[in-house]
DNA sequence: TTATTTTATACGCTTAATCGTATATATTGA
DNA sequence: TCAATATATACGATTAAGCGTATAAAATAA
Protein backbone atom coordinates (compact mmCIF):
# COMPACT_ATOMS: atom_id res chain seq x y z
CA UNK A 1 0.00 0.00 0.00
CA UNK A 2 2.84 2.63 -1.46
CA UNK A 3 3.09 4.68 -4.04
CA UNK A 4 6.66 5.63 -5.28
CA UNK A 5 7.40 8.91 -6.01
CA UNK A 6 9.96 9.65 -8.81
CA UNK A 7 9.16 13.47 -9.78
CA UNK A 8 7.20 16.06 -9.17
CA UNK A 9 4.47 15.00 -11.93
CA UNK A 10 4.14 12.07 -10.18
CA UNK A 11 3.63 13.78 -6.67
CA UNK A 12 1.17 16.01 -8.44
CA UNK A 13 -0.75 13.02 -9.61
CA UNK A 14 -0.91 11.42 -6.41
CA UNK A 15 -1.30 14.15 -4.71
CA UNK A 16 -4.74 15.47 -7.06
CA UNK A 17 -6.41 11.36 -6.99
CA UNK A 18 -6.30 11.55 -3.31
CA UNK A 19 -7.79 14.88 -2.98
CA UNK A 20 -10.55 13.88 -5.41
CA UNK A 21 -10.51 10.67 -3.55
CA UNK A 22 -11.87 12.82 -0.84
CA UNK A 23 -13.89 14.72 -2.27
CA UNK A 24 -11.97 18.01 -2.15
CA UNK A 25 -11.86 21.06 -4.26
CA UNK A 26 -8.14 22.47 -4.19
CA UNK A 27 -9.36 25.43 -2.05
CA UNK A 28 -10.14 22.81 0.75
CA UNK A 29 -6.86 21.61 0.60
CA UNK A 30 -5.11 24.39 0.54
CA UNK A 31 -6.64 25.38 3.49
CA UNK A 32 -5.98 22.43 5.24
CA UNK A 33 -2.63 22.75 4.54
CA UNK A 34 -1.98 26.48 5.06
CA UNK A 35 -0.82 27.44 1.56
CA UNK A 36 -2.79 28.64 -1.51
CA UNK A 37 -4.71 27.62 -3.73
CA UNK A 38 -2.83 28.51 -6.23
CA UNK A 39 0.12 26.21 -4.73
CA UNK A 40 -1.88 23.62 -4.77
CA UNK A 41 -3.11 23.78 -8.59
CA UNK A 42 0.98 24.14 -9.17
CA UNK A 43 2.10 21.48 -7.49
CA UNK A 44 -0.79 19.20 -9.22
CA UNK A 45 0.11 20.30 -12.37
CA UNK A 46 4.12 19.29 -11.80
CA UNK A 47 5.07 22.67 -12.49
CA UNK A 48 6.82 23.47 -9.31
CA UNK A 49 9.19 21.15 -7.22
CA UNK A 50 8.06 22.18 -3.16
CA UNK A 51 10.27 21.94 -0.67
CA UNK A 52 9.73 19.37 1.54
CA UNK A 53 8.33 21.27 4.14
CA UNK A 54 5.34 21.82 1.58
CA UNK A 55 5.32 18.37 0.01
CA UNK A 56 5.25 17.26 4.07
CA UNK A 57 2.19 19.42 4.73
CA UNK A 58 -0.08 18.68 1.90
CA UNK A 59 0.35 14.93 2.44
CA UNK A 60 -0.41 15.25 5.99
CA UNK A 61 -3.84 17.08 5.17
CA UNK A 62 -4.75 14.09 3.09
CA UNK A 63 -3.69 12.18 6.20
CA UNK A 64 -0.95 10.96 4.12
CA UNK A 65 2.79 10.03 4.96
CA UNK A 66 6.33 10.47 3.05
CA UNK A 67 8.27 7.49 3.55
CA UNK A 68 11.47 6.49 2.05
CA UNK A 69 12.14 2.66 0.81
CA UNK A 70 15.09 0.71 -0.66
CA UNK A 71 15.12 0.44 -3.80
CA UNK A 72 14.28 -3.02 -4.05
CA UNK A 73 16.50 -4.99 -6.55
CA UNK A 74 14.25 -7.13 -9.02
CA UNK A 75 15.60 -9.99 -7.36
CA UNK A 76 16.26 -12.81 -10.06
CA UNK A 77 13.73 -15.27 -10.25
CA UNK A 78 14.36 -18.53 -11.27
CA UNK A 79 10.76 -19.57 -11.45
CA UNK A 80 10.76 -17.08 -14.54
CA UNK A 81 12.98 -18.71 -16.37
CA UNK B 1 10.57 -2.00 5.23
CA UNK B 2 9.82 1.66 5.15
CA UNK B 3 10.76 4.70 7.11
CA UNK B 4 8.61 8.03 7.64
CA UNK B 5 9.40 11.41 7.25
CA UNK B 6 7.63 13.70 8.84
CA UNK B 7 9.87 17.09 8.96
CA UNK B 8 13.44 18.12 7.86
CA UNK B 9 15.24 16.78 10.63
CA UNK B 10 14.18 13.11 10.02
CA UNK B 11 14.95 13.24 6.45
CA UNK B 12 18.22 14.36 7.17
CA UNK B 13 18.67 11.80 9.84
CA UNK B 14 17.76 8.77 7.45
CA UNK B 15 20.02 10.25 4.77
CA UNK B 16 23.46 10.03 7.15
CA UNK B 17 22.54 6.84 8.28
CA UNK B 18 21.80 5.04 4.54
CA UNK B 19 25.04 6.81 3.74
CA UNK B 20 27.19 5.50 6.64
CA UNK B 21 25.63 2.17 6.12
CA UNK B 22 27.49 2.38 2.52
CA UNK B 23 30.46 3.68 3.68
CA UNK B 24 30.04 6.91 1.46
CA UNK B 25 31.82 10.40 2.77
CA UNK B 26 29.23 13.45 1.84
CA UNK B 27 31.35 14.44 -0.81
CA UNK B 28 30.68 11.07 -2.69
CA UNK B 29 27.22 11.07 -1.94
CA UNK B 30 27.43 14.44 -3.20
CA UNK B 31 28.94 13.66 -6.47
CA UNK B 32 26.60 10.67 -7.04
CA UNK B 33 23.64 13.03 -6.81
CA UNK B 34 25.51 15.68 -8.41
CA UNK B 35 25.13 18.69 -6.37
CA UNK B 36 27.70 19.83 -3.38
CA UNK B 37 29.03 18.72 -0.21
CA UNK B 38 27.76 21.46 1.59
CA UNK B 39 24.45 21.05 0.83
CA UNK B 40 24.62 17.47 2.17
CA UNK B 41 26.04 18.73 5.36
CA UNK B 42 22.66 21.04 5.53
CA UNK B 43 20.21 18.24 4.85
CA UNK B 44 21.92 15.81 7.44
CA UNK B 45 21.47 18.46 9.50
CA UNK B 46 17.95 19.25 8.83
CA UNK B 47 18.90 23.11 8.16
CA UNK B 48 17.21 23.46 5.10
CA UNK B 49 13.83 22.29 3.43
CA UNK B 50 15.24 20.79 0.08
CA UNK B 51 13.15 20.62 -3.21
CA UNK B 52 11.23 17.51 -4.07
CA UNK B 53 13.82 17.54 -6.44
CA UNK B 54 16.45 17.41 -4.86
CA UNK B 55 15.25 14.93 -2.20
CA UNK B 56 14.51 12.54 -5.14
CA UNK B 57 17.96 12.77 -6.09
CA UNK B 58 19.62 12.02 -3.12
CA UNK B 59 17.71 9.29 -2.11
CA UNK B 60 18.21 7.91 -5.52
CA UNK B 61 21.91 8.25 -4.90
CA UNK B 62 21.62 5.95 -1.95
CA UNK B 63 19.35 3.75 -3.90
CA UNK B 64 16.41 4.53 -2.08
CA UNK B 65 13.25 5.94 -3.17
CA UNK B 66 10.41 8.38 -1.97
CA UNK B 67 6.82 6.48 -1.45
CA UNK B 68 3.53 8.11 0.14
CA UNK B 69 1.66 5.95 2.06
CA UNK B 70 -2.34 6.18 3.73
CA UNK B 71 -1.65 6.93 7.53
CA UNK B 72 -2.24 4.26 9.42
CA UNK B 73 -5.54 4.88 11.18
CA UNK B 74 -4.13 2.86 14.41
CA UNK B 75 -6.56 0.27 13.87
CA UNK B 76 -8.18 -1.12 16.99
CA UNK B 77 -6.62 -4.17 18.61
CA UNK B 78 -8.65 -6.46 20.81
CA UNK B 79 -6.14 -8.92 21.64
CA UNK B 80 -4.17 -6.18 23.03
CA UNK B 81 -7.47 -5.47 25.55
C1' DT C 1 50.43 15.28 19.49
C1' DT C 2 50.51 16.07 14.67
C1' DA C 3 49.03 15.37 10.14
C1' DT C 4 45.20 14.00 7.41
C1' DT C 5 40.62 13.57 6.39
C1' DT C 6 35.90 14.76 6.96
C1' DT C 7 32.24 17.81 8.11
C1' DA C 8 30.35 22.37 9.12
C1' DT C 9 30.11 27.37 8.00
C1' DA C 10 30.60 31.53 5.47
C1' DC C 11 29.57 34.89 1.68
C1' DG C 12 27.83 36.70 -2.35
C1' DC C 13 25.09 35.36 -6.20
C1' DT C 14 21.39 33.22 -9.01
C1' DT C 15 17.34 30.83 -9.33
C1' DA C 16 13.07 29.16 -7.68
C1' DA C 17 9.30 28.49 -4.21
C1' DT C 18 5.67 30.83 -2.00
C1' DC C 19 2.95 34.59 -0.92
C1' DG C 20 -1.28 37.92 -1.55
C1' DT C 21 -4.31 39.22 -4.68
C1' DA C 22 -6.75 39.16 -8.71
C1' DT C 23 -8.60 37.41 -12.85
C1' DA C 24 -8.99 34.49 -16.88
C1' DT C 25 -10.42 30.04 -18.17
C1' DA C 26 -12.54 25.79 -17.68
C1' DT C 27 -16.03 22.80 -15.67
C1' DT C 28 -20.36 21.69 -13.77
C1' DG C 29 -25.40 22.19 -12.71
C1' DA C 30 -29.79 23.97 -13.34
C1' DT D 1 -27.62 28.48 -22.57
C1' DC D 2 -26.53 30.75 -18.36
C1' DA D 3 -25.03 31.07 -13.83
C1' DA D 4 -22.25 29.24 -10.35
C1' DT D 5 -18.30 26.90 -9.10
C1' DA D 6 -13.66 25.21 -9.64
C1' DT D 7 -9.13 25.45 -11.56
C1' DA D 8 -5.34 27.71 -13.96
C1' DT D 9 -2.58 31.91 -14.66
C1' DA D 10 -0.67 36.36 -13.80
C1' DC D 11 2.36 39.76 -11.38
C1' DG D 12 5.20 41.85 -8.20
C1' DA D 13 7.28 40.99 -3.75
C1' DT D 14 9.58 38.15 -0.29
C1' DT D 15 11.90 34.28 1.30
C1' DA D 16 14.68 30.36 0.76
C1' DA D 17 17.26 26.76 -1.97
C1' DG D 18 21.32 25.81 -4.24
C1' DC D 19 25.60 27.23 -6.36
C1' DG D 20 30.94 28.02 -6.38
C1' DT D 21 34.47 28.61 -3.57
C1' DA D 22 36.87 28.83 0.50
C1' DT D 23 37.95 27.97 5.07
C1' DA D 24 37.05 26.86 9.96
C1' DA D 25 36.23 23.24 12.96
C1' DA D 26 35.91 18.56 14.24
C1' DA D 27 37.03 13.79 13.86
C1' DT D 28 40.20 10.19 12.70
C1' DA D 29 44.62 8.03 11.95
C1' DA D 30 49.51 7.87 12.31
Amino acid sequence: MSLTIRNNKEFGEAVRRARLKQNLRQVDLARKASVRQALISDLENGTTSAKLDTVIKVLAALDMDLSIIPRCKAAFDPVKY
